[in-house]
DNA sequence: CTAAAACCTGACGTTGGCGTCAGGGGCAAG
DNA sequence: CTTGCCCCTGACGCCAACGTCAGGTTTTAG
């Protein structure tokens, strides 16, 4: 087995990257469309990832989960490859979780109240 | 004073039922729309609102924000309104109310991988 | 070898909560 | 009177993350 041989093992294609990250195929070819995703491609015009991209778009998920948008994360991917980042983009970090935290309160706040709801309805049937 | 007039000066207009629920109005129009929300009707065709409406409109908004759609909220008006449900409306509190706790775990673990990555580039510049 | 499964590139469809424009009306202040 | 503010009814526009269909190639299992 050669080097290159061990290095090509590593690849997967996309179907085993969605299904390891719990999303469509179709997710994964948008989401490099939106320049998320590198992909490497075989001589037939396949798509090849390194297995550390099913991690990665479970990153992107969740940031999707927390309202994120695709442009965002993009802007994001830079410190989250390389731990590298200019004051911008720490700025830019502490904004979109102080975002989330704000929305995690109003989904608290939320959840309060349906508590309240179902406490009165069960005490009131 | 009549007892009528009484009652016809509870009553507010579009605008204001928006301002101080801190929507547009075209909001509050679109919400009688999906029918979460009743006015009368003033002879020259202007809706008139009670001046409940206002923290109505803001629960809507906050049900919105964890996630529900206009359909569910409508479901849930009923228990609202009255804290009268049946066992189907109690099972659908529930559910929605558990949705949003998954969502609210969803945000706390994006929020911890944000905080992580921001130690991480505060440390590294 | 062959059939099924997986992959490819477009490209249009969906969903929801509004924004926004078009065109028109009423009504109190100055 | 007219100006300006608020209100009305349609009806099209928008955005984002995909779903889905069409029509064709590639890879894999038996």
């Amino acid at each position: 087995m050669t080097v290159t041989e061990a290095a090509a093992e590593r690849l997967i294609r996309i179907g085993e990257v969605a299904r390891g990250a719990g999303v469509s195929v179709r997710a994964v070819r948008y989401y490099e469309q939106q320049g998320l995703l590198v992909a490497e491609r075989s001589p037939s015009g396949q798509r090849l990832y390194r297995p550390d991209a099913i991690p990665l778009v479970r990153f992107f998920q969740q940031m999707f989960a927390a309202g994120l948008n695709s442009r965002r994360i993009t802007e994001l991917l830079p410190c989250w490859d390389s731990g590298h980042t200019d004051a911008e983009q720490r700025a830019m970090l502490r904004a979109e979780r102080d975002r989330i935290q704000a929305k995690a309160d109003d989904l608290q706040a939320a959840l309060d109240r349906l508590d309240e709801l179902i406490a009165v309805t069960d005490t009131h049937p």
